[in-house]
RNA sequence: GGAGAAAUGGCAGAGUGGUCGAAUGCACCGGUCUUGAAAACCGGCGAGGGUCACACCUCCGGGGGUUCGAAUCCCUCUUUCUCCGCCA
């Protein structure tokens, strides 16, 4: 969410960034403005009300105090009026002031000067590629086939036991997926992540905090009864943690990871995008998160591709990375920057990792702040990514890594997975 | 799931209708003293809104109510603790 005092001081700036995302934000900025205006007048006058009113109240009090309760009686009667005015005015204030909530959350992050314009994803800027894109025998098969082949993930199993889009890893399978896991773990806390587990529900405030509520609930499985969410992403839960919360300068950067499984509804998905492990409605997921103090934040996220890089290059997969296009950035991030491994038997780029920076977009929601040198309080930069999202690396795995007499383990992987190759 | 108790500033902990945004202690920051440190003493020390700055307003788990006036009384929700039941 906008910070409405950087709005008002910085209408053009904003709405000229904002023509990035390919809206036309003036009309909003504006409205905003008005609201906001008509809030602080409308706090004014209920501030000089309750004044008096505190003024009454302790006159009265004191009269009562002294005995004189028919001259406390009379005051009484005076009360009446501002009671009834204050009551009004409050109530117009709390509209003014939910109107502007609703408003601001409804206006996106403004992206950086680095974001290229663009409408979708096609106009995604490729910053650069890396590794080779294996050459593979003449009867190489996509993953969907070769975990049938090798008896390693069974998506009809999934059907029956949930539905589609809920895959049951088996054997090798299950075994490559948990390698993953750890070796993902463990080279984070490695960087200085501090490893954390959480819940994978959350209530409404937590998805609010982060950028998942009010206007993705479509996204999200719903427990109606307990009225909680199944976790899109660990980035929920984890960045949660620290929410209304204010921290000394010198806590900060604070860095956490943490696994956990992913839920998705992924309403209106469709196509050969949703082919075997390319979509899911349930996946496994390693993040990576960090709080920042603004001047670092720029930094932190270059470190944190830097890190992501890293981990493909000891995966030895052929990927690239995309600065996002203002059209195809997240609601809630000013800057991302997507990582997309080759699959070769599908040859297509699939998405692995997804690092980016909000800014105080999500701190001004969840009311994450720290105490400056000034000793007064200013909004922490909350920055993540994947490190990594396991389907699709095992999806890059599988293609990429195929012989004719098997599916090769990457060599970092051996240790974690007690073996070297699926037939 | 049943019964009871509680929720106050970074922590501990007073405060049960009226100058209480909140005693006191600890922690923390600044100063005096000291070669330096500790101790001692003095001062400061929550957040948000609002203002050029003051004034002023709001906040004692969340929401609602009673009252001229609520941290204090009532309702409700949430959470925590104790006991019982159940259980990975």
């Amino acid at each position: 969410m906008l910070q409405i005092a950087q709005i008002r001081e910085h209408k053009e700036a904003f709405a000229t960034a904002l023509k990035k995302r390919n809206i036309d934000a003036m009309p909003l900025l504006e409205k905003a403005i008005s609201i906001d205006e008509n809030r602080r007048s409308l706090q004014t006058q209920l501030d000089e009300t309750l004044a008096q009113s505190n003024q009454l109240s302790k006159q009265i009090g004191g009269l009562f105090k002294s005995g004189k309760t028919e001259e406390a009686n009379q005051l009484k009667e005076q009360t009446a009026d501002l009671k009834t005015k204050s009551k009004s005015l409050g109530d117009e204030l709390n509209q003014a002031v939910e109107e502007l909530q609703q408003l601001l959350y409804n206006i996106p992050n403004i992206p950086q000067e680095s974001v290229p314009a663009g409408n979708s994803d096609e106009d995604n800027e490729v910053v650069s590629q890396h590794g080779d894109i294996p050459q593979l025998h003449t009867d190489a098969q996509p993953h969907w086939e070769l975990v049938k082949k090798y008896d390693i993930i069974d998506f009809e199993l999934g059907n029956k036991i949930t539905g589609a889009g809920f895959p049951v890893y088996k054997n090798k399978g299950a075994r490559l997926q948990r390698a993953l896991i750890n070796y993902f773990l463990d080279k984070n806390t490695a960087a200085g992540y501090q490893e954390m587990q959480v819940p994978h529900l959350v209530n409404e405030a937590s998805g609010y905090g982060t950028g998942q509520l009010p206007d993705k609930e479509g996204q999200m499985y719903h427990v109606g009864n307990d009225d909680l969410y199944l976790i899109p992403t660990a980035e929920v839960p984890i960045t949660n943690i620290y929410r209304g919360d204010l921290l000394e300068e010198k806590d900060l950067p604070i860095a956490m990871t943490g696994y956990t499984p992913c839920f998705r509804r992924e309403a209106g998905s469709y196509g050969s995008d949703v082919r075997g492990l390319n979509r899911l409605h349930q996946f496994d997921k390693v993040e990576i998160l960090r709080i920042e103090h603004p001047d670092n934040s720029d930094g932190a996220l270059d470190a944190m591709v830097v890190h992501v890089k890293e981990i493909l290059e000891e995966l030895e997969l052929p990927y690239r990375i995309l600065r996002l296009c203002g059209g195809d950035l997240g609601f809630t991030s000013s800057l991302t920057y997507d990582f997309e491994v080759y699959s070769t038997a599908q040859e297509k780029w699939l998405e692995v990792s997804s690092v980016s920076n909000f800014k105080t977009f999500q701190a001004n929601r969840l009311k994450l702040r720290y105490r400056n040198a000034d000793k007064g309080t200013e909004l922490a930069h909350t920055l993540n990514g994947s490190a990594l999202a396991l389907p699709r690396i095992l999806a890059g795995i599988l293609e990429n890594y195929q012989t004719e007499d098997g599916i090769n383990i990457p060599k970092v992987l051996i240790p974690y997975c007690g073996f070297d190759k699926i037939d």
